[in-house]
DNA sequence: CACTTTCCTGGCCATCCGGCCAGTTTCACA
DNA sequence: TGTGAAACTGGCCGGATGGCCAGGAAAGTG
């Protein structure tokens, strides 16, 4: 046997840039041999951002958005955070709001995630 | 002259395995709008391993539950989850719940961080 | 002085989340 | 055959979340 039968390479694509990432998947997408990962599926390589133009830390965050990052990586609640912060749950929401605009995410997890990924944060 | 629509995207193979990167050479090779980078070139994304590797004694979640955690950390809704995977929301909540529960979690946000500081996930 | 940015606060409200209760089906294993 | 785990579904409900509206205070810049 071993006349291998070519085993699919299985390719994970961790492009921030979408127009970058829409291309490469438009280009990869139908190669015999190669398959695009799924979400959290396991991948024997990964495609990643090697772009000096995008910059990982730059996204302008401001000290405060950056605390109520911080914890809300820890799992904390709107309710928390502001007790932590001494501030009230209407701030924390502003905050949050605007963590989420700047990260482009879709909810608190969203958030969190993205800002893993960019090494804005460590998980 | 023109800005073509499709610039070409330079993309750096970063493998160890020869093997794994002689094939992926081989299926990069010719594909139109796409070029390996030559060694020491600039380019746009790069290829890295990510091969598999061991585990630190992952925590034992279900096939079910790997799949819904994968999602959440994509940021997906419940509802969201729900269609991805073809089940209904309910279920979605009953995984969700046995995640927070296995993972010591307080909610999906700390449920993904907590994953991912333990290597069950790759952000 | 006007002007901008950051940070802060409130109300209102639709939606989402997570926990509680209950149940069914499928499948492996003793 | 029965026993258990896994997966799936439903209703209900209190609380959390996020978007929208509105504003104010402080600090720096033109």
């Amino acid at each position: 046997m071993s006349a291998d039968i070519a085993p699919e390479i299985v390719l994970a694509l961790e492009i921030d840039d979408p127009a970058l990432a829409d291309r490469l998947a438009a280009l990869l997408g139908n190669i015999a041999g190669l398959r695009l990962a799924d979400p959290g599926e396991k991948a024997a390589a990964a495609i990643v951002s090697r772009d000096p133009r995008i910059r990982p830390a730059d996204i302008a965050l401001t000290q405060r958005e950056l605390d109520v990052l911080a914890l809300m990586a820890e799992g904390g609640s709107n309710k928390m955070i502001a007790r932590q912060l001494n501030i009230s749950v209407h701030t924390v929401k502003f905050h949050v709001g605007s963590l989420l605009d700047k990260l482009d995410a879709t909810g608190r997890t969203d958030a969190v995630a993205h800002a893993a990924r960019r090494g804005v944060i460590e998980l």
